[in-house]
DNA sequence: AATTCTTACAACCGCAGTTCG
DNA sequence: GCGAACTGCGGTTGTAAGAAT
């Protein structure tokens, strides 16, 4: 069973917004504030479909955006975020307060992709770019690894087939979520670079944790908040846990993630052992 | 000056997840 | 519990502007 289009296509613009088709909605939204997309059109005067009423607003209008380059700074905690969350664009616009995910999107494909192929990395594995040729004088693949990205130290014995630990440059915060299959007839080169698995998953861990240490009942709810919420957005833009029936583990206020110790992603805060990993090196100034 | 090529980025599209009646 | 409606995300496309020829 199909869906029905989000608008009917016949009588709404399409291409670039014009100035005035830009005011009408910044006028409305003001008015009204976000949400309700689908119906802003038609209530705005605007021929154009909800959903490109939501981008245009998301990506170009919103007053809190930062418009502009990106600073050097903003580029290694994209290519760091990148390098830990894959393309997962929101996220990491979630970490660079006034840039969109669009704007980091089309800034990676355009600039970051090309700065680290310059580098010999990988854009996609964040992994040196091997060449066949010459390698005697180019550092090790995993040498190349900690010094064009984040440091990985691994502390593993080579004989375990598990990186037990990695660092980030200049912390000691331990990650333990990096594996790496053994593939003992794998090509030599395979041996010398463990096949990271940068795969994130995020669970919640205070629910794991009050459950062990008998905080939550047996049959009290462990329903799932929203995904923002147990990424510690609650109450914020992102998060619309006010309006609907999120629940909140244990009965705790909302946004008692944060006083847990949760932050952004499940990560977690300087003193907290909980959490999946820690994010010292990725905090904003 | 005209044409072609490249780059940057705004906007669109389709899909998946969530909400709600 | 179900299905339609709604929202948000990520990949892709279209196009304007600038650079190169």
């Amino acid at each position: 069973m199909g869906r029905s289009p989000c608008c009917e296509k016949a009588h709404t613009n399409k291409g670039a917004w014009t100035k005035e088709e830009d005011e009408r909605l910044i006028a409305y939204i003001k008015a009204h504030g976000e949400g309700c997309w689908r119906s802003l059109p038609k209530a705005a005067g605007l021929l154009r479909c909800g959903k490109s009423c939501r981008l245009r607003w998301i990506n170009y209008l919103r007053p809190d955006l930062k418009r502009g380059n990106f600073t050097e700074e903003e580029d290694e905690l994209i290519i760091k975020l990148h390098s830990l969350l894959g393309n997962k664009w929101s996220l990491i616009a979630g970490r660079l307060p006034g840039r969109t995910d669009n704007e980091i999107k089309n800034y990676w494909n355009t600039h970051i992709r090309r700065k680290l192929i310059n580098r010999g990395i990988d854009p996609t594995t964040h992994r040196p770019i091997i060449q066949e040729s010459s390698q005697d004088s180019k550092p090790t693949q995993l040498e190349a690894i900690t010094s064009n990205t984040f440091n990985i130290s691994f502390t593993s014995p080579s004989s375990t087939p598990k990186i037990e630990s990695t660092s980030f440059q200049g912390t000691s915060e331990k990650i333990s979520m990096f594996t790496f299959k053994e593939e003992k007839e794998e090509c030599p080169t395979k041996e010398k670079l463990p096949d990271l698995n940068l795969e994130l998953r995020i669970s919640l861990p205070d629910v794991v944790d009050r459950r062990r240490q008998g905080l939550v009942g047996e049959g009290e709810s462990t329903r799932a908040r929203c995904f923002k919420c147990s990424l510690g957005m609650i109450n914020g833009m992102e998060c619309r846990c006010g309006r609907t029936r999120c629940d909140v583990v244990g009965g705790s206020n909302k946004g008692s993630d944060i006083s847990n110790g949760f932050d952004f992603l499940g990560l977690a805060k300087k003193e907290t052992t909980t959490s999946l990993f820690g994010f010292r090196s990725l905090e904003m100034i």
